[in-house]
RNA sequence: UGGGCUAUCGCCAAGCGGUAAGGCACAGGACUUUGACUCCUGCAUUCGCUGGUUCAAAUCCAGCUAGCCCAGCCA
């Protein structure tokens, strides 16, 4: 029995193991938990309330929250802010509703670094008592010249020396306020001839004589960010670390920062690299200019990947799960194509909203032989792969709109849509075979007139003859009109994303803004961020920014493939 | 020219000494009331380069090369 058992287990791990292999973290934290390093798994997400989060911080947040789920373990958050130059409440707001959104779910762990100044103060008390950590009158730049440079070896500050007890009353002093901003700071006793210019003896208590959004006035020294960062994950009992490559310098730093205050259980710091994607802007920078100069509509203009712009265009956190599965976690520098996103968010919506039709460049299309007036709702399946959605009527009468490209006076080669004396089949609906149409001054087509063969009607089990195009529609007397907005990505890495002046190469087509759309009228009731497919064209999301029930905005999330090429 | 890290298909990415997984993209074909989906098929004699060890190397060793990161009182 037990035997049994085991050997079904040992088939169904080398079976998941083929389908989906493990990442370098999850090998690290496998054997930490083998050789009974760590039992429960402890991670973390400690993004600085200086700025929005963007895709970016996604990956890490679903790292660590994955990790802590998959390990039966905890996942904390916990903002990293200890510098209040550069922190803002409004950030710590937007942050939560983030995480929360793409799937970090920190349950009551919400943490403040700021929270353990107190504990950070003693630290580097106990750190100077051990004669490792001094007072330091240089300034700024002083101690930048004193560093070094890569290749040539810092020297020793001449404060370096001062006796523990002096130390001990500079480092009060300087809590007490009694010194200016800049004038001293604490620093690690490690090494100035490092090869690492982290170890340098690194500043690790600045004075800042500025009020912090969770502290207040209490203080006017903070921890830079090597000091407090181990101190934060120690007191949560961090059991992995997870940042990214930048800081695999800085490790050293943080493994002695954790020595030499004698943690007894010390988190262990992994690095991975960052996620660049193809075709995205992620400069804060440059997306400040954009803003500022009215090119985009906030950070979360839909084109961005902000996790807020994210939500907007309507991508849903199930598929940026996806797509960070998908990406996988390494050490080597990389740039995922923008294709693998729309990949997963096609494969999110597919089957779970309604696909209904919408014309976004209406022509009309009158059926000659449909009686005046005459009105009658046709049964239209709500999603042909998922018959549980069910079905609902859908409108039909004697004037219809049309995609304007779904009709051509003289059809392109294996163009198989309307044109003069081809019949197509109007989904859902009937064949329509055109007979003619009517141009303006300029010759653009303003109506096509089509005969309808009532035996053709959909759901009849008509099989007589078949026709190879099918075209979506939409009755024009009880249509609803809509805005959509059609986005493309914002640059195109094969255009080249910079000019040679170093601005943005973008793409002047990045947003299409089309007034006069007609929807069927099924989709009254919906409201934002509610999204359907329309059919052959892509899936849609209501705007959350924008649209009203009396005019409905939709944004493009993402088109439908197409292997239809006009000029092959 | 100091230190750290990385290099496997167009893009991600497995592989951990036994003879190159998978996904995206792309290309054919089947099916089709979405030119979608789905389903087939194809897509690295080769793992940055050069040597070496070995019966056997993407995996070990040596030497190159390329790319990224570091000289904030930012994180």
């Amino acid at each position: 029995m037990e035997n049994k058992n085991s050997i079904e287990d040992n088939h169904n791990e080398t079976e998941v193991k083929e389908i989906v292999s493990k990442n370098f973290i999850e090998m690290i934290i496998d054997k930490d938990l083998e050789e009974g390093k760590v039992k429960n798994i402890v991670t973390r997400f400690p993004p600085e309330p200086n700025g929005y989060l963007h895709i970016g911080h996604a990956k890490s947040i679903l790292i660590n929250y994955g990790l802590a789920k998959k390990y039966g373990g905890k996942f904390n958050m916990r903002f990293d802010d200890t510098n209040p130059t550069k922190e803002k409440t409004e950030f710590v707001d937007s942050i939560i509703k983030d995480v929360k959104w793409v799937g970090g779910d920190f349950e009551d762990r919400l943490f403040f670094a700021s929270d353990y100044f107190d504990q950070m103060y003693e630290a580097a008390i106990k750190l100077i008592k051990k004669g490792k950590a001094f007072v330091c009158d240089l300034t700024a730049d002083e101690i930048k010249e004193y560093r070094g440079t890569l290749t040539e070896p810092g020297k020793n500050s001449p404060y370096r020396d001062r006796s523990i007890e002096e130390n001990l009353q500079l480092f009060e002093d300087m809590r007490e306020g009694k010194f200016a901003d800049g004038s001293k700071v604490l620093r690690a006793k490690i090494d100035m001839a490092s090869p690492n210019i982290n170890m340098r003896d690194p500043v690790i208590y600045r004075v800042a004589t500025i009020s912090h959004h969770n502290t207040g006035d209490k203080w006017c020294i903070y921890p830079m960010y090597d000091f407090a960062h181990p101190i934060e994950d120690a007191i949560e009992g961090i059991t992995h670390s997870i940042c990214t490559l930048e800081f695999e310098d800085h490790r050293p730093l943080y493994d002695w920062v954790v020595r030499e205050l004698e943690y007894e259980c010390p988190p262990k710091q992994i690095e991975f690299a960052k996620m660049y994607l193809t075709n995205v802007i992620t400069g804060k920078r440059y997306i400040k200019r954009l803003v500022e100069d009215g090119i985009v509509d906030g950070w979360d203009d839909p084109r961005l990947v902000s996790i807020s712009a994210l939500r907007r265009r309507g991508f849903t956190p199930q598929s940026i799960q996806m797509f960070m599965e998908l990406c996988g976690v390494s050490k080597s520098q990389s740039s995922v194509d923008y294709a693998m996103l729309e990949y997963c968010i096609r494969e999110d919506l597919k089957l779970k909203k309604p696909r209904i039709m919408a014309v976004l460049d209406p022509v009309k299309l009158v059926i000659t032989n449909y009686p005046q007036g005459q009105i009658e709702y046709l049964d239209a399946p709500n999603n042909q792969e998922n018959e549980e959605m069910g079905s609902r009527k859908v409108p039909f009468g004697r004037v219809l709109y049309i995609e304007r490209d779904d009709f051509m006076i003289e059809p392109a080669k294996k163009y198989f849509r309307l044109y003069p004396g081809n019949e197509v089949r109007l989904m859902n609906a009937y064949f329509v075979t055109c007979q003619d149409f009517v141009t303006d001054e300029n010759g653009n087509v303003t109506e096509v007139h089509c005969t309808y063969d009532p035996e053709t009607k959909s759901g009849s089990g008509f099989n007589g003859r078949k026709v190879k195009g099918t075209i979506h529609w939409v009755a024009a007397d009880t249509a609803v009109k809509a805005e959509v907005r059609l986005y493309e990505n914002i640059v195109d890495e094969a255009k080249g994303v910079y000019n040679e002046d170093g601005s943005l190469n973008l793409n002047p087509n990045s947003i299409k803004v089309i007034n006069e759309c007609y929807v069927e009228p099924s989709i009254s009731g919906a409201v934002a961020p509610d999204s359907f497919q329309f059919l052959r064209q892509g899936f849609f999301c209501l705007d959350i920014k924008d649209s009203t029930s009396e005019k409905p905005v939709f944004n493009r999330i993402v088109s439908l493939k197409s292997s239809y090429n006009p000029n092959k």
